[in-house]
DNA sequence: TAAATAAATTGAACTGGTTCAAGAAATAAT
DNA sequence: ATTATTTCTTGAACCAGTTCAATTTATTTA
């Protein structure tokens, strides 16, 4: 939890009491390997901090039935479907453990309640989610904008620890290539 | 203005004197067609919300010298380069009216000072960067997942005023497809 | 309303990246 | 340790969408 708390203090400054009061709003929970923390269809009852490990988000393609990755998520980083979390419908997205991880989890009554008791954190996820919004609105052009082995440079640079946490064929699918076309980006001698 | 104020108070009731106090921090602006709002290398000085009228922004790209639409913005939706705006650094980003335009424009200390002066509409800010977040992480999956035809078909269904007032070979850009592609796929009948 | 400019269309040639298939290497489970 | 499973690699055939080029249509502007 003391990682949570690092990462609020960023942006807004907290009390000790203030801390109290935040951590009795959260559970934290362990998942296995494989482990699923959403499942397409159902409801998203948790926005999720990861303390440890790592998680993936993804959508099952209806038709090829693959897995698309629309996030991956290790400590430090929130992990959520937003959309389902924030209006509480049915979610398109899954999201499960690639290694055993560590989340603290908290639920949406208990979200809005701690936002009305301490209206300070809502300056703490206004700022989160601006930064989320400018790094997708990146992440979104590149896809686009440059082919697959200036996506992969880009990637190395800005996410080194996602690179070295995370299996080949998911970073291949986060970059929005094939694993295929990523081995064979990394077999290339001019990186 | 009242455009504003409706649009916040989807979100957050606003007293009257709050909409006086929010009144006297804006500017209200227009904008000729092809004018810019905002140009590469220039830092982002005001936010912007559109009265009336449509903007893009875009990156030039520094090979092909072509305009990648980033977003395309009309009435009652925001347009800025949300980096540059907030860390006050330089934007890789245009803003250029496609028509003759209206906006509403904050600067970085009127709109902090603001915040400071009415903390709630830390949560209107919030919850609009939520749905923005939610609304990025969609378009940037369906580039990915499908095919250039059903992506027109969604963007149809969910922006059907900005096909109505935005040109052809903008929208392309902002599908992430060539014109030329755009245009055979409008030529075909069973959209 | 005519000339100038911007936007849309169409077809042909091309290409970056995918898909398929089959084997090698690495990691996890017993 | 050995087996089972997952991940990575490599090559060949393929294709969705791009690029280029030339023409038509629509929209501005003088």
């Amino acid at each position: 939890m003391e990682l949570l708390f690092k990462n609020i203090s960023r942006y807004i400054s907290l009390l000790e009491k203030e801390r109290d009061l935040i951590s009795s709003y959260w559970i934290v929970k362990h998942l296995e390997r494989g482990e699923h923390l959403l499942e397409e269809g159902s409801i998203c009852r948790y926005d999720a901090f990861v303390l440890e490990g790592s998680l993936k988000g993804y959508i099952i393609d209806p038709v090829s039935g693959k897995e698309e990755i629309i996030f991956l998520a290790i400590s430090d980083w929130w992990a959520s479907d937003l959309e389902s979390f924030h209006n509480q419908t049915g979610s398109k997205m899954n999201i499960t453990a690639i290694s055993p991880t560590t989340v603290a989890l908290i639920s949406r009554s208990s979200f809005n309640e701690l936002l009305e008791k301490l209206p300070k954190l809502e300056r703490y996820f206004r700022i989160i989610l601006q930064n989320y919004a400018t790094a997708l609105l990146m992440r979104m052009y590149f896809r686009n904008a440059q082919d697959a082995k200036s996506r992969y440079k880009a990637f190395l640079m800005k996410y080194p620890a996602l690179n070295a946490q995370i299996p080949q064929y998911l970073i291949a699918s986060y970059l929005g290539i094939s694993a295929e076309m990523l081995s064979k980006i990394r077999a290339q001698k001019d990186l």
